[in-house]
RNA sequence: GCGGGAGUAGCUCAGUUGGUAGAGCGUCAGCCUUCCAAGCUGAAUGUCGCCGGUUCGAACCCGGUCUCCCGCUCCA
């Protein structure tokens, strides 16, 4: 089967069993939004309660928090976003290949630099010994003459950018001569103006509203609350802060079904640290993340790191955890090294004080973050795409099954009399009574019990309880395994038991 | 945003040069059945993505639009 077709048997099979729904589907839906079904959230929640308990739980010095997604306009202003999430764009008519407007030209200076550069080394190996660079580069000519265009082309550049004046931009696009690498032609569109940050407005009446922004993502929540959960929680250094919550982003294109959406889930954690541990913490951390994933056994070969080597503004290391999605290995948590940008930006903008102060060394600093970010959408997909699988049987017949790891399952258990009658329904719903307090248990006595099992196979219940006449004489039941398709007969207590080893929370996250 | 493909029942899809919509699977009710789908009987479910146009008549032709998939692009 091609990664294309697996890809969309994945997505009708979320929809079918009731996992994900496009969004506002009877209105035709709506772009990159989706809903989580019945199904889809119960497997969502346990994903997110698996995180939890890992990162927030086992971890005494590790609180949750639950911040809004409305916040003050100028915390985006601090975080960087303001800027970094507006792009001029501009297309090349010839090729149809986009471009940001602001790289082009950085790129074009950056020619010209290297032509300085050639200059240099030429100079160099001529002059050897006596060569006195502020000396060569202030006279000769040729190196004058690229630097003095560098200064104007810089200086009606940012002039243009910092107005957001595109049509200047546009033309000194045009009078560069700047072509497109791809079509060589100089036939552009105009540049526009791409914000990747929602819009929305407080106050009711139009003429004081205020401008505000969706969160574009949940970590400023946490920075911004820092002094108030270290202090009422009286927290000491190194310590965590989680949270769980949507972030909203308006991609140019999004894509691949849940994998880029416009509305979306994190899990974040942000661990405040002493500055100049941040080495290590990284690369505690990138091991931490990575056995949790493991710890699920999708398989090992389907994670790796990707290193960033452009760096994002406040990090100075970064990587991604990515994940073989049916489209390919693409990022599915990010670690990033923060350094102090955060606090020391909200520091700046909000002229509020925002230090520690270590009572061991007695000393007051801002503390360094370790970033841990993982896309709840994202993992959905990674557990979901990865654990549908359909497998020839030994008699030649295929099996549809959710292998879903039995932790994460939406429901745990299905209890199936064997026959629709001779009480044995009502001894079914019985036994429920006695489960349901401490698992997601469903029920269906319709159709015959092979064509059950199937059914519980593609929702991906992990244990089958079927009960037949023995039951009735000695409480004896069958239980019959998703994934080995085995059954066992036992007690309804020895049942529990076993399931309850199956799903030992604890044995799961010990990594 | 550009290019390609697509949209008909819950899912996968068929539908003749335009004549008022079907199949398989699934679902529901019942029968039969003592442990792994594809046994029997019956039933429900569609503004043929949406809007407009052409036509006596449109799932089909034309225009627009929405949505999805792929490639490019973008992606803290």
């Amino acid at each position: 089967m091609s990664n294309e077709d697996k890809f969309k048997k994945v997505i009708s099979h979320a929809k079918e069993y009731g996992f994900i729904f496009q969004s506002s589907e009877i209105y035709d839906g709506l772009s990159a939004v989706y809903d989580y079904g019945q199904n889809g959230t119960d497997l969502k929640n346990n994903i997110k309660d698996y995180w939890i308990k890992s990162m927030v739980q086992l971890n005494e010095n590790i609180v949750n928090i639950d911040s809004a997604i409305l916040m003050h306009p100028t915390i985006w202003k601090a975080s960087g976003h303001v800027d970094a999430f507006n792009d001029p764009l501009i297309d090349n008519k010839d090729s149809k290949k986009r471009y940001r407007a602001d790289v082009l030209v950085e790129e074009h200076i950056a020619k010209i630099e290297n032509k300085i550069l050639k200059e240099v080394s030429k100079a160099k190996k001529r002059f050897g010994d006596n060569f006195d660079l502020d000396q060569f580069s202030s006279t000769n000519p040729r190196v004058v003459g690229y630097k003095t265009k560098i200064k104007d082309i810089t200086e009606t550049f940012s002039k243009a950018l910092e107005s957001d004046d595109l049509i200047s931009l546009k033309k000194l696009i045009e009078d560069l001569e700047i072509v497109c690498p791809v079509s060589g032609s100089k036939n552009w569109t105009d540049v526009k103006q791409f914000n990747l940050m929602f819009g929305t407005k407080l106050g009711a009446s139009a003429e004081n509203a205020t401008d505000l922004y969706l969160r574009p993502e949940t970590a400023q929540g946490i920075f911004v609350n820092f002094l108030n959960v270290q202090k009422t929680g009286r927290l000491k250094i190194p310590f965590g802060i989680a949270q769980i919550g949507k972030a909203f982003r308006n991609e140019i294109v999004a894509r691949q079904f849940i994998f880029r959406m416009r509305e979306f889930e994190q899990m974040e954690m942000q661990y405040f640290i002493k500055p100049g541990t941040q080495k290590e913490w990284y690369s505690k951390w990138k091991k931490t993340r990575l056995a949790w994933h493991l710890s699920l056994g999708l398989g090992k070969e389907n994670y790796r790191f990707h290193d960033h080597e452009k760096l994002a503004h406040y990090a100075d290391a970064a990587c991604d955890i990515e994940f073989n999605f049916p489209f390919g290995f693409k990022e599915l948590e990010g670690i990033h090294s923060r350094t102090d940008f955060d606090l020391s930006s909200h520091e700046k903008y909000s002229s509020k004080k925002i230090k520690y102060f270590d009572p061991q060394s007695n000393e007051s600093y801002t503390p360094y973050v370790l970033e841990t970010s993982i896309g709840l959408d994202r993992m959905f997909l990674a557990v979901f795409s990865k654990s549908l699988i359909e497998e020839e049987l030994a008699d030649g017949s295929k099996r549809v099954v959710l292998k879903i790891p039995k932790i994460l399952a939406p429901k745990k258990i299905a209890i199936l009399p064997l026959l629709k009658k001779d009480g044995l329904p009502e001894l079914s719903k019985k036994i429920i009574e006695d489960f349901k307090w401490d698992f997601n248990t469903v029920y269906d006595e319709k159709d015959a019990i092979g064509r059950r099992y199937r059914r519980q196979d593609a929702l991906g219940t992990p244990f089958c309880l079927t009960i037949d006449h023995q039951t009735l004489d000695d409480g004896t039941v069958t239980i019959r395994d998703r994934d080995s398709m085995v059954q066992q007969r036992m007690t309804v207590d020895e049942v529990k038991t076993k399931i309850k080893n199956e799903l030992d929370i604890k044995t799961w996250l010990s990594f």
